[in-house]
DNA sequence: AACGGTAATTTTTTT
DNA sequence: AATTACCGTT
């Protein structure tokens, strides 16, 4: 692509962004602003004027998949030979390969493991009971959260028990001893050659702040560094991107305010506020038109945001169609919101002619999806197969998934005492609870791994009798015949034999229930994956042997969005957070009640309460043309059902001239929902009656109340009625607050922000009007065109069915059998032979 | 040491 | 409702 052409896509203040290279730069990008497109365009900016390389450039974006997407993109600019040298992932990928590296200068092994959430939690869990603490008063999770928050903060445990705000914080939760707990789980970590996800960040920092070569290295190599989502990054990735950045000053950070919605996991706004307190010479670009939503749309969220105090001024606007104004859908169960949105969905899949692919259900917890696809899944509703839930239990927790894993991490690094702990009765070879306590309690006494302890239980005196002893022997024995071979076997190679010769297999097949099925599936659909990626590795010519340290080190930092196809033209479910980022021709935002969103736990912080404003935000600009809010007056919850229900006080934030209100079995306020054409067919007149709670008179009273006027407290909200609600983590506090580490002043940083050299203006009429920066299909366009060179696998598949995988490249279908999540296929494949299939995970063309 | 029953506990989530 | 933790039994 020629100069003239890649700047002829962008508006004048992409174009800015884009070519502004020579100091530090802060890009304020609202919603659907074409955020992704200047930062690509940038990339492809700098190679082209600028002397650098690829591997001179690094990105960082906050998951996998955006990384992946992005690096696509660019290659399409400059090519695959300089896309692929980019520097780009999260910020976790990027530098726990750079701590494998620099392993020793940070006092690690180069195989350190990296521990995932639910180890951390073990690994307290484990340390609570030495120390003797309750864990209904410690519990694990909260625990692990400080601990995470403190880490983030650059916290280290000498500094923490210091810290008077912490402590007395601390002993009011009534868990005065959470910093030895700290102390301890660093202690155990380090001891097990093991990170967290969050010493991913914290070492590096280290890292770059006590090695000044190293620093100097890797500042030299990334002459120019681009930040994505800034206002999810939290203080430690700040601090690093500083460290790297600070001499040459060639950082461009892309970020929204408004869609900060991590800063419960300790994500800071404070670093877009303060960005130029780092670089006084950074400049401001700000991008506010939305190529992607209707005027009406982009107005109801911005008067959405009026109610949130705390905020950049910005002014997004659309000069797409006006559309139509957003659906307030007043239900009057919880089933019947799924019923109406479902119909919803197909009526106007009929009317526009689009695909599954252009709607999504996004809701704010997990454990709304199952009503929906309770719904889809009824035979009259027909839906079955046309919707796709992300979240939930990933793929990499499943246990017995974790179980082969932790194999596998116990060979790579012996040390790794949550994997140890794992496999050591796993399957189960007579070793129980007594034996291992004595295994931890003599390996803390001489400071040393689990592993140390059986390897030479008699220079330790490992204290068991001698029928454990050979039990011990033998797991040692198992254990060591994997590691000698470690470095000269490949994954897959390896994997295999590993399932074989511990006994998993065995243990697998030995459970002949519906769930041990499902459980073989899954560990066949892990090695499936270990050969995809042995082969890929292969083909990227990163050499011969793939070990099972490579596939480990990529694999803990996966996640089942990674692998989830999206492609196939299903309806997306899933919460709101998974959902930014992306976006759909309609979007239904369902169970907009208090208490749900905002959540419970959000309801007596200002602070959090604007984070689930924000969180809406984000929800309603996910919508390109329809946007749908939705309640329901009762609601099943946790086993019981709430007839109390509020409708959500954001409903009463949004500006009522744009919305219309639709109450079920009422009559419509404002304008006809249906089109002209159909003002008869409410989908939701008819069966109307059936599904009631409650017959006669509706609970509420005669009359359906108004959401749009001032009506929401016509009941009381949940809140009210509780004496006192729970005290929250973060509960506003008094003035002394802004000296607490972990939550600055708002309103100080805000001022800061006011001595911006704003180079770049929003202008009437300054943007070119692109049609759309969209990667969805159009939806008028042809439905074969793009439904037709996807699958939609479980969908049709059948035997004799040939098809093109994207890996193994062309096969014959041979035998289907499973429903579902779980559907597989067996497929003869012209080169590689005959391979299972998890449709979940698979991704292929149908021929033919 | 393994299993099965009862009781308690429920945000959001990427890495 | 559904998952998980704990305790008692075998």
């Amino acid at each position: 692509m020629t100069e003239e052409e890649l700047l002829s896509q962008l508006n004048s203040n992409q174009r800015e962004a884009v070519t502004y290279c020579d100091g530090p730069q802060l890009v304020i990008a609202g919603a659907g602003s074409g955020k992704t497109r200047v930062l690509t365009y940038k990339i492809a900016w700098l190679l082209a004027h600028y002397e650098l390389k690829p591997w001179n450039i690094l990105a960082l974006t906050f998951t996998n998949k955006a990384a992946r997407e992005m690096k696509t993109r660019i290659a399409r600019l400059v090519g695959d030979e300089s896309a692929r040298y980019l520097q780009m992932g999260t910020f976790h990928s990027i530098f726990s390969h750079i701590l494998r590296v620099e392993h020793e200068a940070v006092g690690y092994g180069s195989d350190f493991t990296i521990y995932d959430e639910s180890d951390s939690r073990s690994l307290i869990k484990n340390i609570l009971k030495t120390m003797g603490l309750d864990d209904k008063t410690y519990k694990p999770a909260s625990v692990h959260a400080a601990i995470s928050m403190a880490k983030n903060h650059l916290y280290m445990p000498d500094r923490y028990v210091e810290d008077g705000d912490l402590m007395s914080r601390d002993r009011s939760r009534n868990m005065p001893e959470t910093y030895k707990i700290y102390a301890t789980y660093q202690q155990r970590l380090q001891q097990a050659n093991a990170m967290d996800f969050d010493d991913l960040l914290v070492i590096t920092f280290r890292m770059l702040r006590d090695h000044e070569d190293l620093r100097r290295k890797y500042a030299d190599r990334f002459k120019y560094v681009l930040v994505d989502e800034y206002q999810d990054t939290n203080y430690v990735q700040q601090r690093i991107v500083t460290l790297l950045t600070q001499e040459h000053q060639r950082i461009c950070v892309v970020g929204d305010d408004y869609q900060s919605i991590y800063a419960f996991r300790g994500a800071r706004i404070d670093n877009i506020l303060n960005y130029n307190r780092i670089y006084p010479e950074a400049k401001l670009f700000k991008l506010e038109q939305n190529y992607r939503s209707t005027q009406l749309i982009v107005a109801a969220a911005n008067s959405l945001m009026k109610h949130n105090a705390n905020q950049i001024p910005k002014d997004v606007f659309s000069k797409n169609d006006e559309g139509e104004k957003l659906t307030i859908l007043e239900n009057i169960s919880d089933k019947r919101e799924a019923a109406m949105v479902c119909r919803e969905i197909k009526r106007i899949k009929s009317q526009e002619h689009c695909h599954w692919s252009d709607f999504a259900i996004l809701y704010r917890t997990n454990a709304q999806s199952r009503l929906f696809e309770e719904e889809m899944r009824k035979p009259e509703v027909g839906m079955g197969q046309h919707y796709r839930i992300y979240g939930g239990l990933s793929f990499y927790q499943r246990k017995e998934v974790k179980d082969v894993i932790a194999y596998f991490r116990l060979i790579v690094n012996p040390d790794d005492e949550e994997a140890f702990r794992r496999v050591i009765n796993y399957p189960s070879r007579g070793i129980g609870n007594t034996t291992l306590q004595k295994i931890v309690d003599t390996a803390q006494q001489h400071s040393i791994s689990l592993w140390n302890v059986i390897s030479r239980p008699n220079d330790y005196g490992l204290d068991v009798n001698r029928g454990t002893m050979a039990k011990l022997d033998g797991f040692c024995a198992l254990v060591g015949g994997f590691i000698d071979k470690r470095f000269t076997t490949d994954a897959l190679t390896m994997g295999k034999e590993i399932i074989g010769k511990t006994g998993v297999n065995t243990d697998l097949a030995s459970d002949h229930t519906v769930e041990g099925d499902s459980r073989r599936q899954n560990v066949d659909a892990l090695l499936a994956g270990m050969s995809d990626f042995v082969e890929s590795q292969q083909e990227d010519g990163q050499g011969d042997h793939v070990s099972l340290a490579d596939y480990l080190s990529t694999v803990s930092l996966m996640t089942d969005l990674d692998n989830s196809d999206d492609s196939d033209d299903k309806i997306t479910l899933m919460t709101i957070h998974s959902a930014k980022g992306l976006e759909f021709p309609t979007v239904f935002v369902v169970g907009m009640e208090e208490n749900i969103f905002p959540s419970m736990m959000a309801v007596g912080s200002p602070k959090q309460l604007e984070e689930e404003r924000r969180l809406l935000y984000v929800a309603i600009t996910r919508a390109e043309r329809h946007c749908y809010l939705t309640w329901a007056h009762t609601r099943w919850q946790y086993g019981k059902m709430d007839s109390f229900v509020n409708p959500s006080r954001f409903l009463n934030d949004i500006d009522p001239k744009l919305t219309t209100l639709h109450v079920e079995g009422g009559r419509l306020s404002g304008r006809g929902f249906g089109s002209d054409e159909e003002p008869a067919r409410r989908p939701w007149d008819d069966d109307y009656e059936s599904d009631r709670p409650y017959t006669g008179s509706r609970p509420w009273g005669g009359e359906y109340r108004r959401l749009n006027g001032r009506m929401q407290n016509s009941r009381p909200i949940g809140g009210q009625f509780m004496a006192d609600p729970k005290p929250k983590e973060t509960a506003p506090r008094r003035p002394e607050q802004a000296t607490n580490p972990f939550s600055t002043s708002f309103e100080q940083k805000l001022k800061q922000s006011g001595n911006w050299k704003k180079v770049s203006q929003t202008m009437s009429n300054g943007g070119r009007a692109t049609s759309s920066t969209s990667p969805t299909p159009n939806p008028t366009m042809s439905s074969t065109s793009s439904a037709a060179s996807v699958s939609s696998p479980s969908a049709g598949i059948s035997e004799g069915q040939i098809i093109e995988h994207q890996r193994f490249g062309r096969g014959k279908v041979v035998k289907v059998e499973g429903v579902g999540e779980n559907a597989k296929a067996t497929v003869d494949f012209d080169t590689t032979g005959r391979k299972q299939l998890l449709l979940k995970f698979a991704r292929f063309n149908m021929i033919g």
